[in-house]
DNA sequence: GGATATAGTTAAGGAGTCTTACTAGAGGCG
DNA sequence: CGCCTCTAGTAAGACTCCTTAACTATATCC
């Protein structure tokens, strides 16, 4: 969890070394009321004392420090069964903003949106930039129209959160293991793109963010322990264990292309074992002809085609691999498949489970993605919230 | 982290949702000092005042209300370069007693630590209980006789954990998977020890454990992520994230036995694979004869007997797989072999590392496990103490 | 012996919370 | 309609705990 480019201020919330003074006391219950706040939807004074089991008095003026701050807004009131009416209070939810970028080999996708998590300016472009330099200023070219374009100002974004394959290492500044996106792993290319956007800039994995996204606007939700395995050009995993993103040592983990798979002839990595190119080879093994892609085989045995068929079976079998490792080192609840094979889950699923009822005892559950092209932009986002809430938190006592 | 049987006191120390009274500031920043002081060793009142950044008197109320409750205890003096000698303080080590059980299929270990961590006590029994209630049985009473032997009553031990091989299951109170253990899974079995002994009582899967002693007091101390590999009658796969156990949704992540091994002719599990009866297998099948035991293979492959240095190599690209696994799905920083080949790790780790190579690109340090066959009980102890120093001191207001 | 530096205490003041008591407003009911 | 009851919110003072500042105690250095 420290692989941030830029520090952000979250870091003061939970240091456990730190005294607690009078403020820091004060700070504390502003921040479980805006918390409480933020779970509940809005709330009024007195419910939120009953709740959270602090004083009405103190409620109120915590309440209305973060209302100076504006953090918090008074949104309505209500009137209860019998008794005075209450005025609701409820989180401002422009109190900042967040931005979620997924650089990805075919698209790129920015998003804005505002602290309630509603997104409020989203663009997607192709990326056909052909160099890592072109292609970082069309990043920052993009992020800066779809920042306009939300009718936001730059220093409104309180945190920004890139999703990219491979791995960020954070000492050499440059990406690792970025196979399919040429010169990617440059060194200062996301410190650059930081300086010229103005808004700290965190780097992580796509998978991991696509893990994050389908847990929290996706069919993770609640889930202990879920992974997330995104089948596209490439192959990911990404592991959100109790709420958090599961990074390793060096922010590598889930790098299942890596996992050994026993070839036919000699060990090769599992990534050429299972990723889309490897539905076309053997669809062509099998004898079919002609210009195949992954989604045309798919669509093929979708149709009944015995060749694409027997590729798909194969394809689930693969990936019942992949899962089965999984499963006996993390012991998930909940296995979702996502990726450019998120649309013919359908044809996958059955393969799959079967597969691995042979392989192991061990049965998670597989559903499909949701959120399908989009986890990973709002994986992004989910992330970048996060830090922003704290980061606009933070921020309240020194502006006013 | 939750699968303990009996509800440690030690949630209240950080619970978010709580509201932040006047009382708990000083129970917060009593804690900070009682940590900083066992993290010290021992520091005088100034000291403290000057690490926390509290103030000297705040300082000096706190540490008095800590003396009181007996947590704490002058501990010498110290005479800085000049100026006026300091008194110095120290935690007190009999503020309170941690129970570690280790329940193997061969022995069965029960230790008393202090608070201090130190070893009071121990007992190592061998098993030969042919019952679960008589293993269950054996381990109230040893444990009685260990605590008595330590000159403590069994009121100040304030926490116990016991390792087993299995996956406890909370719900059900009873162990799953513990093949080598008869009628191990029965339900209640914990509940009654613990009535018994009248010790909070958490169980855990042994590796866990192990990889938790050898967090806290062998090889892999200030590592970030490393797994630790027990491969013994059975196998298994311990993981300790950031310092705290990584146990996945059930409780049942390492259960490396699971994951799937290409054999032959069939899928099968790697436990049949790896474990130590594997060796013995392979070293009949390139000759061997006799009454073989894994032990006298590894012996014999020392020696240079080929047909038992070619199961040993066997027996290192298999353990290799396991590694080859743990590294692309966790990424860990560190790899510790420990267990019934904890001595034969020097056999294994060439061929194990060599195996590695021609894998996969990731390749973890990997290392002998430095406790040997004390790392579950080690690790069921610095569990136990956790909890334990959490219960001591949430205790000391209502008691005094 | 005085200057200086460190350890620790005492006294005064301040910040933030709690308790208690009160006002404000909305129905129910005779 | 007036009164009662119930809920929301405010006001005032007590209480707790922290901090600052000043002070005492004790050691070394010159």
């Amino acid at each position: 969890m420290r692989e941030n480019g830029a520090m952000p201020a979250s870091d003061a919330v939970d240091q456990p070394d730190q005294p607690w003074n009078r403020r820091r006391l004060r700070s504390t219950n502003e921040r479980l009321l805006l918390d409480r706040l933020r779970a509940a939807g809005s709330a009024s004074r007195a419910q939120l004392a009953r709740e959270t089991g602090l004083s009405k008095p103190t409620v109120s003026s915590a309440l209305a420090a973060l209302e100076e701050a504006g953090l918090v807004r008074e949104a309505g009131t209500h009137t209860p069964e019998r008794g005075r009416m209450a005025v609701l209070y409820a989180p401002d939810p422009s109190a900042g903003y967040a931005l979620g970028i997924d650089i990805g080999r075919g698209w790129l996708r920015i998003a804005v949106a505002d602290l309630a998590g509603e997104v409020v300016a989203r663009s997607d472009v192709r990326n056909r930039a052909r160099t890592s330099g072109a292609l970082a200023d069309l990043v920052v070219g993009t992020a800066r129209q779809v920042i306009a374009g939300s009718g936001t100002r730059i220093e409104e974004v309180a945190h920004a959160v890139v999703g990219t394959p491979g791995v960020y290492d954070e000492e050499r500044r440059r990406v690792r293991y970025a196979m399919h996106l040429p010169g990617w792993g440059r060194a200062g290319l996301f410190d650059r793109m930081r300086e010229e956007l103005g808004i700290p800039l965190e780097v992580h994995n796509d998978a991991n963010l696509a893990a994050l996204g389908e847990y929290s606007y996706g069919v993770g939700t609640g889930s202990r322990l879920f992974a997330y395995i995104l089948i596209g050009t490439g192959l990911g995993m990404g592991v959100v264990s109790e709420g958090r993103l599961f990074t390793g040592a060096h922010g590598g983990a889930g790098e299942i292309g890596f996992l050994p798979w026993p070839g036919r002839q000699k060990p090769q990595t599992l990534e050429d074992a299972v990723s889309g190119l490897a539905v076309v080879e053997s669809a062509r093994a099998f004898g079919m002809t002609g210009q195949l892609t992954a989604k045309a085989v798919f669509d093929a045995a979708r149709e009944g085609h015995p060749a694409a068929t027997r590729a798909v079976e194969l394809e689930g079998e693969r990936i019942a691999h992949t899962v089965a490792a999984a499963a006996a080192v993390l012991d998930p609840d909940l296995v979702v498949l996502g990726g450019g094979v998120g649309h013919s889950v359908d044809l996958l699923l059955r393969p799959v489970r079967e597969t691995l009822r042979a392989l192991t005892p061990l049965r998670p559950k597989i559903v499909p993605s949701r959120l399908g092209e989009d986890a990973v932009l709002l994986g992004a986002l989910a992330t970048a919230l996060g830090t922003a809430r704290d980061v606009v938190f933070e921020r309240r006592s020194t502006v006013s």
